[in-house]
This record gives C-alpha cells, structure tokens and sequence, in this order.
DNA sequence: ATGCATGAGTT
DNA sequence: ACTCATGCATA
C-alpha cells in the first residue's frame, strides 16, 4: 500500500465542458515490412534454457509436453475433443460483463525504424519443438531497415457520451532528429533517443511529480489541459509505465516530449501557484476482469516457452484443454508477447 | 503496479 | 489474425 494520493486539491471551476473533439492527427507513416524486422530483431528466447533442466521446472514441462501432446492429437482430429482433466465447472472467470460503453480506446500505430541490437536465436529444446513446432515459422529475413521514420502516436476516440471516459487524441511527435550524439554501437542504428535518456527522464519525471505532489492519474489528466494539438488524456496506468519504462521503446519516445511539456508547466504553475483544473469524473459501468487460474497460466506460460506464436488451432486446442475461452486465450498470447517486447531489456545500448 | 481487454491500423 | 498503444479493474 503505498496509496499516493495525494491529490492536490485543485478546484478549478471548469464547467464540465469536456472537449469531445475527435481530433486526428494522421501521422502516422507506416512503414511496411516493418514488422518483419521487428520480429527480427526481437530477443531471444528468453527464459527456460538452463531451468528447465534445473529440477524446478521439470514438472512445468512435463505438464507443457502434456498438453501439447494434446494438442497434436487434437489436430489429427480423430474423434473425441474434450477435456481429460474434469472440472466440475468451467472456470469461467471470464464475465465480460462489458458494459455498453465504448468507451475509450486508442489506438495508435507508430512504426518507427526501431531495430533492436538485440539478435539472437537459438532454442534449445528442440526435442520438444520438433514435435510441437511442425512448422515453426521459419527464417526471419531481416536485415535492412528502413529509413529514418517519423515515430508518432496518434489516438482517435471520441467520447461518446461524457462521463466515465476522457476523451484522448494524441498526436505525434515531431520528429526532429538532430543526432548530434556520439554514434556508438554498430548495429545500433541511431533511433532517435537512447534508452540512457529515456532511463534518466522517466527518473527525473517521477521524482519531480512527486515533489508536486501529483499523481500519476492526476498527470494523465492533466494532459489534456496542455492543449497540445492532438493529445488528450491518459491513464494512470500509462504514467506509471511510462516511469517504470515498460513500455515500447516507441511509445516512451513517443510520451516523452508530451509529458516533458507537462512537467514544465506544471512546475511554472506551482511556482506562480496556479493548478490546472482537473477534470474527470466517472461512474457508469464497470468490467470484469477475467482472472486466470494459476494452473491454467502455469500451463499457458509452458506452452508460451515452447511456441510464443501458436495457430488459431493450436490456441483453440489450449483453450478448450484449459477450459478457457479461445478469445481469453488469444489475447494472453498477445499480452506475452508484448510484454517480451517491452523496453528495459531491449536497451542494450 | 499489473493483468486482461479493446481497437485502429497492418499484414 | 497480429501488433501496438492504452485503458479499466484489481491485487
């Protein structure tokens, strides 16, 4: 517990007028084949390699070999598909009782000529894989990378009603690359912003948020009051990933020059005493949040070791042997992958 | 601080 | 069907 808020008491009277203007700022210059370098470039295999023949995880594996002997079969397709384990009732955490609201949603797609230093790939068990992995995929091309690109983050989203939700539109970045930085590493094509700096401002940003005493959730708020062409709001969660850096590369160069600007005003407010109105508000519906069982994410995160990237089969495969929806399934594949992705350990400058 | 989820944009 | 940026709900 360690429950920071200590909100300031801002009490601007703002009339509730929330500013539902969907903006767009198409900025977003995809750049294709991108994400097969991505792939490429991405780390290795990470865990198991010497653990598993450590003794701990012998019964981590012997439940993925398991299953995935289950999963073979299943694709024979014989006859039979049903769980040998029994549950008495499926363990459906899975409620989705979404509420109605569309509420909001970002999205977003920045490409950026990220490439990643990071090169590497060799599995070990390939006993297993030899099996499980029929037809991994295969080579991963890469090599060039594409040209400096502008990395840029946009969010439509409109709020559709007021309330609950703040509306958000981010906008990009500019670009303005002005490497004027000592090039080192040779494999590491100068992207835009070392890791080093980044470490170092999402250091510096919490603890000057904290000497404001100002949350996380009251920054991603409060940014939309900046009134930067294109950027609305954020969520608390987003802030506190941004300081803890987990999250993309792209994304935390994305948000640095946007919370950067917040910071400053925020500190020439303070000074001059002035707090920004905060608005939010917001109370309607609430989601449930499926919670996976620890058996079920032990077995979820064997087969995650051995095929991070399983086909809508397989996934179905696992799904039904672990009384999950395949959807529930899917997304936490997703989720692992992304959170491989995530920054920390990719900075290998 | 994190887990599970949505959605626009890509492939 | 996937990636990526984000968010709500929750431990």
């Amino acid at each position: 517990m360690m429950s920071l808020n200590s909100k300031q008491a801002f009490s601007m009277p703002h009339g509730g007028s929330l500013h539902v203007e969907p903006k767009y700022s198409a900025l977003h210059s995809a750049s294709p084949g991108s994400e097969a370098m991505r792939r490429a470039c991405l780390p290795a295999p990470p865990q198991l390699q010497s653990n598993i023949f450590g003794g701990l995880d012998e019964s981590l594996l012997a439940r993925a070999e398991a299953l995935a002997a289950v999963d073979i079969v299943s694709q024979s397709k014989s006859h039979h598909h049903h769980p040998p384990h029994h549950s008495p009732f499926k363990p459906d955490a899975t409620y989705h009782t979404m509420n109605t609201i569309p509420c909001t949603s970002a999205a977003s797609s920045s490409s950026v000529p990220i490439s990643h230093p990071s090169a590497l790939a060799g599995t070990p068990h390939q006993a297993l894989e030899g099996e499980l992995l029929e037809h991994l995929s295969p080579g991963l091309a890469l090599g060039a990378m594409a040209g400096p690109d502008g990395t840029v983050v946009s969010t439509p989203a409109h709020a559709p009603h007021m309330a609950t939700m703040n509306p958000m539109h981010q906008a990009a970045l500019s670009m303005a690359h002005a490497h004027g930085l000592p090039s080192h590493m040779g494999c590491m094509s100068d992207v835009d912003a070392d890791p080093r700096d980044l470490e170092a401002f999402a250091e510096r940003f919490k603890q000057r948020r904290i000497k404001l005493g100002v949350t996380q959730a009251d920054v991603g708020s409060a940014l939309a009051n900046l009134k930067i062409p294109g950027v609305g709001s954020l969520s608390q969660s987003t802030i506190c990933r941004f300081e803890s850096l987990t999250l993309s590369h792209n994304n935390m160069i994305a948000l640095k020059p946007i919370l950067q600007a917040w910071l400053e005003e925020a500190e020439k407010s303070h000074r001059e005493k002035l707090t920004k109105p905060e608005l939010f508000n917001g109370a309607e519906k609430k989601r449930k949040r499926t919670s996976i069982a620890a058996p079920e994410k032990r077995s979820l995160e064997a087969y995650f070791a051995i095929q991070p990237r399983p086909s809508s089969e397989k996934i179905a495969a696992i799904a039904e042997k672990l009384d999950l929806k395949k959807n529930v399934v899917r997304v936490w594949f997703c989720n692992q992958r992304q959170k491989q992705k995530r920054m920390k350990y990719s900075a290998g400058i």
